[in-house]
DNA sequence: GGACTCCGTATACC
DNA sequence: ACGGGTATACGGAGTCC
């Protein structure tokens, strides 16, 4: 097992780790189903750029000059935490004896690497990991619901007396489940008895949807305001918080439960859809139905307090499903997250909250602690050079192929290799390349796999690996990066666009017809020779075997046909039928749902050669439009709050902020919101040009029997959306299919839809030798 | 006052 | 607490004639 990934100590079946006072970490394990612990003492430490800063600094501490040029060359150790903190603030008082401007806190000193994690600072120092040799199924998870009636479900109700929590449910991974009933317990019973199923239970992790921004809060409030102690740490620790403060203004509430790991599903969820973009919102009702688990019945959250008042048993039913969905979403999403636990030294917890540079710099560090090196600043500066996109054609194409360059980005920094010029110790690349050899490894063990749960397993880990390996490259151009080399980032863009030129000039000279590329791959018609399965796969292996050594071209996908409309825009019918549609003009979600509808059947009509259903489309809508037949959610926009209601006022008051459109829809209905919300709005008015922040209504005020949206406005976004289609279509012909003069009735005789090349104004002769050369340079270096 | 450009914000691709 | 650059869409403000 290599230290540098997991640490260079191998104890195993960590399951948690906290800070017991000021010089004792408690290790708990659970080994064969039962938890032990043992406590050790702990050594808190920071980094400093200048020693003169520690200088008569009273209490005992070690100091420690590190090997190398690096700005952090000392590193400060103490005997307790209490002691690190006097050290810090010591630290902070010189810095602002002489520096201008006054540093706040620690966070403003440049001169201070610090973390104030202490699990961090224990797993960091010691080279112990949590889970080694552990299973994600060994760990028990708790899933927790509540229920809590009030006027309108708001986290600013939870110290109101006339509101409560009603129902709380609990469930587990092996299937158990309870369920405290409001009816039969008061509030203060129902706490205390949730308090005693989870002393008894002991699980590792605690899991809730929106735990850490409602379910945590409300509970730790009603707490206070009843008197009690949340007990739901380890050896009867108490729940804690505390608030943190980031380089932005707003704070947030911490929580942490000694012994044990929080995870909030919501978190889990937002950061998965942040690569797959799957999912249209982001609560329990929603992932039910996304991840298919079952679900008796949805509520929506302002129906919770009437659906209490008339059939309580649905709630409770309720309720006990999203303890469920909870369950079955963190078992799809976690884990990898487990598995990046058993490398980076931070607590589970605390890692699935983190972004991918913090985890991989947290290996790198590790190691340069290790070895007693100094640790570099950030640099500061910006990219110059990103990825390589282009089209070259538009309009409706078959046969298409998509290749890509496998892994480019990392392939590019193992085989060239790129590393942060301050990378003294040579720690980048050997992690590199020793990820995609574990992930490489997975993989073929997740082939092998007989059965599910092994190849589940097999895959995390994958995934897991992948993470990191995906996280080199931006780590390289990340402003806050310790490590970041904004000039090395800028050699692994540029050579990507080299390698994607070249992969294109070769297609090109086997006669394949490019269609757009972006990045690391490319779309094209193999040349008329070149058919059928074995014969695109070994046409891409042509191709292949003429790029540097490391480097490899794969056959990403094979389509039937291919809408193509502009770059990073385009839609694709595949083998088995299946529409994929790509690009923000053609899928946005700020589209309202009937216009995203109404592409996505022009497409299906384009993309089968069915003119007359493209014009049957255009119609039907249009009589949608006009007759009010349908629901505000089809109309609607949803869009995401940055501010809160006295915020946004407050800005606009001051002429610091532009009125919006669902700000001003929320505020005219007498709607309270906070940052990050999402409100749902439509326009009203009679003419097409309205101001739309003039003329907005929240879209729970619209009632089907008195239809107030402004219909011509409406009718206007239709065909916006159709005019998407226009460059498909001679003139006269996009005239005839998007109009409703059907007075000689429709006939889609001589119509065709048209492919284009695209011409471009751009002067690229003159750069294309330079970069012929740049890559001979670096295949001679392969050599 | 209408047509135009510019710019910030939102969303998406890789 | 926070990988990145490139691209399209859109509303609002400012500018020009």
């Amino acid at each position: 097992m290599s230290p540098l990934l997991y640490g260079h100590h191998t104890d195993e079946c960590i399951v948690a780790v906290h800070q017991l006072n000021d010089s004792l970490v408690r290790i708990y394990k659970r080994i064969e189903g039962k938890a032990t612990h043992e406590d050790v003492e702990f050594f808190p430490f920071f980094f400093l750029a200048d020693a003169s800063l520690i200088t008569g600094f009273p209490a005992f501490y070690w100091i420690k000059e590190l090997a190398g040029q690096h700005d952090y060359k000392h590193l400060l150790v103490f005997k307790r935490w209490n002691e690190m903190w006097e050290g810090v603030n010591f630290v902070l008082n010189q810095y602002n004896k002489t520096r201008r401007p006054r540093a706040e806190s620690y966070q403003d000193v440049d001169s201070l690497l610090f973390r104030p994690d202490p699990v961090y600072q224990y797993l960091m120092q010691s080279g112990k990991t949590s889970f080694k040799g552990m299973s994600f199924r060994d760990l028990n998870r708790v899933q927790i619901d509540i229920q809590v009636y009030s006027a309108n479900q708001r986290l600013t109700d939870a110290l109101k007396q006339q509101c409560r929590i009603v129902v709380i449910s609990m469930s587990d991974n092996l299937r158990w489940k309870q369920q405290l009933d409001g009816r039969k317990l008061d509030e203060k019973e129902m706490l205390l008895q949730f308090i005693a199923l989870i002393q008894a239970k002991d699980p590792d992790i605690i899991e809730g949807h929106e735990f850490f921004s409602f379910v945590l809060p409300y509970i730790s409030q009603r707490c206070e305001l009843l008197g009690l102690d949340l007990t739901l740490g380890r050896g009867q620790h108490a729940l804690k918080t505390y608030q943190k403060r980031f380089y932005s203004e707003d704070e947030f509430t911490v929580y942490d439960c000694p012994g044990r790991h929080l995870i909030d599903t919501s978190h889990l969820v937002r950061t998965y859809d942040y690569s797959k973009r799957s999912l249209e919102g982001y609560d329990l009702n929603h992932l039910s139905a996304h991840f298919q688990v079952q679900q008796s019945v949805a509520i929506p959250k302002h129906r919770v307090t009437s659906v209490w008042d008339e059939s309580p048993e649905i709630l409770l039913q309720y309720s006990l499903g999203n303890a469920r969905v909870i369950e079955l979403v963190s078992e799809r999403l976690s884990p990898s997250n487990f598995y990046l636990a058993q490398m980076c030294p931070f607590g589970y917890g605390t890692l699935a909250q983190l972004g991918s540079s913090a985890r991989l710099e947290s290996l790198v560090l590790r190691e340069y602690l290790r070895q007693k090196h100094s640790i570099p600043r950030p640099q500061r500066g910006s990219q110059a050079v990103g990825g390589y996109t282009d089209i070259f054609s538009t309009g409706v194409l078959e046969n298409v192929l998509q290749a890509d360059g496998e892994s480019l980005y990392p392939s590019i920094m193992i085989s060239k290799p790129v590393k942060p010029r301050t990378d003294t110790l040579d720690v980048f690349v050997p992690l590199l390349r020793e990820l995609t050899s574990l992930r490489l490894k997975a993989k073929s063990n997740m082939k092998r796999a007989k059965s599910a749960r092994s190849r589940s397993h097999f895959d995390a880990m994958q995934s897991a690996f992948k993470i990191l390996i995906n996280s080199f490259y931006g780590y390289l151009g990340y402003s806050r990066g310790l490590f970041n080399d904004y000039q090395q980032a800028d050699v692994v863009t540029s050579t990507g666009q080299t390698i994607l030129r070249s992969i294109l000039k070769e297609i090109e000279l086997f006669n394949a017809f490019p269609i757009e590329v972006d990045t690391d791959g490319i779309f094209f018609i193999a040349p008329d020779n070149i058919r059928g399965e074995k014969n695109t796969e070994a046409f891409v292996e042509r191709v292949s075997k003429t790029l540097p050594a490391g480097i490899n071209l794969v056959l990403e996908g094979r389509y039937k046909k291919m809408l193509s409309y502009k770059m990073k825009n385009y839609a694709l019918l595949d083998e088995s039928d299946n529409l994929i549609i790509r690009g923000s003009s053609l899928i946005s979600r700020s589209m309202e749902r009937f216009s995203r509808l109404f592409v996505q059947r022009c497409i299906e009509c384009l993309l089968t050669d069915d003119i007359p259903r493209l014009h049957h489309t255009y119609a039907s809508f249009t009589t949608l439009v006009r007759n009010h037949q349908w629901e505000a959610a089809d109309f609607c926009r949803t869009e995401t709050v940055r501010e809160d209601l006295e915020t946004y006022t407050r800005l606009v008051e001051h002429g610091q902020r532009n009125v919006s459109a669902a700000y001003e829809a929320a505020r005219k209905a007498g709607l309270y919101f906070k940052a990050g919300e999402r409100i749902s709005y439509y326009v009203t008015g009679t003419h097409q040009e309205v101001k739309i922040a003039d003329n907005c209504r929240i879209a729970d005020e619209w009632d089907s029997n008195l239809p107030d949206e402004n219909t011509a406005y409406y009718f206007g976004r239709l065909n916006e959306s159709a005019e998407k289609f226009r460059e498909f279509f001679e003139p006269e012909d996009f005239k005839i299919i998007f109009s409703l003069d059907d007075l000689f009735g429709f006939s889609p005789k001589g119509i065709r839809i048209l492919t284009k090349k695209v011409t471009r104004e751009k002067a690229e002769g003159a750069k294309e030798s330079e970069e012929n050369e740049e890559f001979g340079i670096w295949l001679g270096e392969n050599e």
